[in-house]
DNA sequence: AACCGAAGCAACCGCCCACGA
DNA sequence: ATCGTGGGCGGTTGCTTCGGT
């Protein structure tokens, strides 16, 4: 329908910063009518040359009696970053809960600080699922892990835990070169990623802690997704592996396992406890723990077995071809591959 | 000391909705 | 039921401040 603008553009009412006078006309008006009125009629009765509007915004924005000055507390971070992801842009919503806080405050807050925040720490600040950029890479459900095991016929025993662990180094690779051959640097820390993207769930687990102010309910969420168990250095790979990444790695690091240092933004900001930063993150493995074996029984499930594993369980994987220059159509076809291994009907398979 | 780019934030703009005539 | 108005909201702008060179 279209509706009159609420302040006549020609009347040549004030625009742009109050003044301390006009600020205390504002303040006197309200405080001797004991409120606001109609803000339409307000400009004319205060004495002010400015749009009902524009006084509305100064005073619910800055005048009012029961705003909250100053820095936003951690407490009132989280808050913001929880009903966020419950309520999304509803900053009016969002202000109800802070008290002394206003949506436009708010507003602004999140979209200097609280953004990026979320967005250094991988988190999509939309969505508040790990971050849609790098959904190619959180979108892999354990691909290699799964894509070995696939290839164990039923009823053979294969050493799970090394299978994972084998798993784990080639994806950190593979994700490391992925970033760096599309020219981009890592947005997060690859350990923090990888723990986003492991689904296995099994020993070794270290769970890094959320940084201060961090929402505790969105890390939560993040590190629902298994958290990476250890990275083995590079030449515990197979050699179909190894080789298969050998030009990417070579090309890319000076040689696997070497560090990343002064690349991306700071780990720190991933709250990671112990290993906060890359260097540390390509450090020598812990001691690894005993691996459990299991068998899969050709049912879908899998039993523990004390059999010796019937092969490397990366065996089979040479027919991912990753060019020795990686390209985005290389990891297409690699993504392709594997595209089954998206049907979650197919992983419970493998399971 | 001067310049420049980035960051922060107050204020504006335009759309939408509720409500009353 | 329709239309005009008031007010609220989210997005955006542009000015100010800050920090680095």
């Amino acid at each position: 329908m279209g509706r009159s603008p609420c302040c006549d553009q020609d009347a040549g009412v004030k625009k742009g910063p109050w003044t301390p006078e006009e600020d205390k006309l504002l303040v006197d008006y309200i405080k001797d009518s004991k409120g606001h009125g109609s803000w339409r009629r307000l400009p004319k009765l205060a004495g002010l040359n400015r749009c009902g509007k524009s006084c509305r915004l100064r005073w619910t924005n800055y005048l009012r009696p029961d705003i909250k000055r100053g820095r936003f507390t951690d407490e009132e971070e989280k808050l913001i970053i929880h009903l966020h992801s419950i309520l999304g842009n509803k900053w009016s919503s969002i202000a109800t809960k802070l008290p002394g806080r206003t949506d436009n405050e708010i507003k602004n807050y999140w979209n200097t600080h609280l953004r990026k925040k979320l967005l250094s720490m991988g988190i999509d600040p939309v969505t508040h699922r790990p971050r849609t950029d790098l959904s190619l890479l959180a979108g892999i459900p354990n691909l290699l892990t799964a894509a070995a095991a696939a290839q164990q016929p039923p009823n053979t025993c294969w050493d799970i835990n090394a299978l994972r662990l084998q798993a784990d180094a080639a994806k950190y690779q593979l994700l490391q070169g992925l970033l760096r051959a599309l020219s981009a640097p890592p947005a997060v820390d690859l350990m923090a990623l990888l723990a986003a993207t492991n689904n296995n769930g099994g020993g070794l687990v270290t769970q890094p802690q959320p940084a201060a102010g961090v929402d505790h309910q969105q890390y939560d969420g993040l590190l629902n997704l298994p958290a990476l168990t250890s990275v083995p250095p590079a030449t515990t790979l197979p050699a179909a592996m190894s080789s298969s990444f050998s030009g990417l790695l070579s090309s890319s690091f000076g040689g696997a396992g070497s560090a990343l240092a002064g690349d991306g933004l700071s780990s720190t900001d991933l709250g990671h406890s112990g290993s906060s930063n890359m260097t540390a993150a390509m450090a020598p493995p812990p001691p690894l723990v005993v691996a459990a074996k299991e068998c899969n029984n050709g049912g879908g499930t899998s039993t523990p077995c004390d059999d010796t594993p019937a092969s490397s369980p990366f065996e089979g994987l040479e027919n991912i071809n990753l060019d020795d220059e990686f390209n985005s159509d290389s990891w297409k076809d690699l993504l392709e591959q594997m595209s089954w291994l998206n049907n979650p009907n197919d992983q419970q398979q493998l399971m």
